[in-house]
DNA sequence: TCTATTTGACCCCT
DNA sequence: AGGGGTCAAATAGA
C-alpha cells in the first residue's frame, strides 16, 4: 500500500521521531494503526460490495500511452479531492442517463488538462461510471502525488504517549478577500486533557481559495480517541488577520455528526457512505464567516479515499 | 460582483 | 447525417 509507506516516512520525519527512544515505539503505534486501518478497509470493502471499482486501461497507441484513461464504477458519487468544474452534459445514445463532463478548475490559471466524465449507468442498485482523461498537473495540496504528505507540520505532540493519527480534511471558502488564504491553522483541543495539535496547511492557490481543499494530520492521545467519537472537539481556525472558532462544543447545532445511513447530497459529504458507524465518523460544520466544512475520517477510510482516484 | 451550473449551439469525426 | 465532446451565453447562487 503506497500511502501506508508514506505514513511511515511521515513518522520518521516527525519531530517526535527525533527522540530515538520513542521512535520505535512511535513506529509500532503507526504500524498497529495501519493494521487496524487495513481491517476497517476490509469492512468497508464488504459494505461497499456494490461499489466494485475496477480499472480499465483503454487500448491506445503508444504515443498516447501517458494519457491512459481510468475507468471507475462506484455505487455512489464520491469526492476525489480535486476541484472540478462542470462544462457539459450530453444525452448518450442507448443510455438511460446523460453523461456529465468536468474539467479541472485550474485549467486556465494553471493549465491543468485533467477532465473526467461521470455517468449513472444503473438505477437499482445505483452505479456510476467515472472516467478520468488526463493527469492533474495543478498545484493542489491533495493531488495525485499523495506520497508527499509528510511535509505537513505537526507540533506540540509529546513523545511519551500513544497517539493515533487522525486525518482532518476540510474545504475552506473565504468570502472575505481580506483574509490571507495562504496559511490556515487548525487547533484541536481535547477538553479533558487540553492537549493540542496544530497543523499548518499552505494553500498554494491564493486566487481561488474557494476551490482549495485542506488536509491536516493531527495526533490525538489514544485515551482521548473515544472522546472524538462521542463529543465534539474544540477547533480553531486562524488566518493572519483573525482567529475564528468554527466549532463550538457548547452548541450542538454547529456540529453535525453523520453516519452511514445519512443521506448526503453533495459529493463532499458522500464520504459518509464510506464510513462504517462507530469507526470512522464524519463531522461537518459551517461557520458563517469562513464557511468551513470539516470531515474526520480514520486512516483506513483515508487510504481508501486516496486509492480511489489514483492514476497510474 | 464573482463564481459555478445549465443548456442549446457548434464542431469534429466516422 | 448524427453521435459525442466542448463552448459559451444565460442563469443561478453566494
Amino acid at each position: 500500500m503506497g500511502s501506508s509507506s508514506s505514513w511511515v516516512a511521515a513518522a520518521a520525519n516527525h519531530p517526535m521521531g527525533s527522540s530515538s527512544s520513542s521512535s520505535s515505539e512511535w513506529e509500532k503505534v503507526m504500524i498497529g494503526e495501519l493494521n487496524r486501518g487495513r481491517e476497517v478497509a476490509d469492512q468497508l470493502r464488504l459494505m461497499l460490495r456494490h461499489t466494485h471499482t475496477h480499472t480499465d486501461v483503454l487500448p491506445a497507441d503508444h504515443a498516447q500511452e501517458k494519457f491512459r484513461n481510468i475507468n471507475k464504477e462506484t455505487g455512489s458519487l464520491f469526492e476525489d479531492g480535486h476541484a472540478w468544474r462542470k462544462y457539459g452534459q450530453k444525452v448518450i445514445l442507448n443510455a438511460k442517463h446523460p453523461r456529465n463532463y468536468f474539467r479541472c478548475t485550474h485549467k486556465f490559471d494553471q493549465g491543468c488538462q485533467a477532465t473526467k466524465q461521470v455517468q449513472k449507468i444503473e438505477d437499482d442498485p445505483p452505479l456510476f461510471r467515472t472516467t478520468y482523461h488526463a493527469q492533474h498537473t495543478c498545484k493542489n495540496l491533495f493531488n495525485s502525488s499523495h506520497h508527499h504528505h509528510h511535509h505537513i507540520i505537526m507540533q506540540d505532540a509529546p513523545a511519551e504517549d500513544h497517539y493515533s493519527p487522525i486525518m482532518w480534511s476540510f474545504a475552506a471558502t473565504h468570502h472575505d478577500s481580506d483574509h490571507d488564504p495562504k496559511t490556515t491553522s487548525v487547533v484541536i483541543n481535547n477538553d479533558s486533557s487540553c492537549s493540542t495539535a496544530t497543523a499548518d496547511i499552505s494553500n498554494t492557490n491564493s486566487t481561488n481559495a474557494a476551490a482549495g481543499r485542506h488536509h491536516a494530520v493531527v495526533l490525538l492521545k489514544q485515551e482521548n480517541k473515544e472522546l472524538l467519537h462521542h463529543q465534539p472537539q474544540m477547533m480553531k481556525s486562524s488566518s493572519s488577520s483573525s482567529d475564528a472558532t468554527f466549532v463550538c462544543p457548547d452548541d450542538p447545532t454547529s456540529l453535525t455528526k453523520f453516519d452511514s445511513s445519512t443521506t448526503m447530497s453533495s459529493g463532499h459529504h458522500e464520504l459518509g457512505a464510506f464510513s462504517p458507524a462507530g469507526s470512522s465518523d464524519v463531522y461537518s460544520s459551517t461557520e458563517s464567516t469562513h464557511s468551513m466544512e470539516m470531515d474526520m475520517m480514520s486512516m483506513a477510510a483515508f487510504d481508501d479515499f486516496l486509492d480511489l482516484p489514483t492514476l497510474p
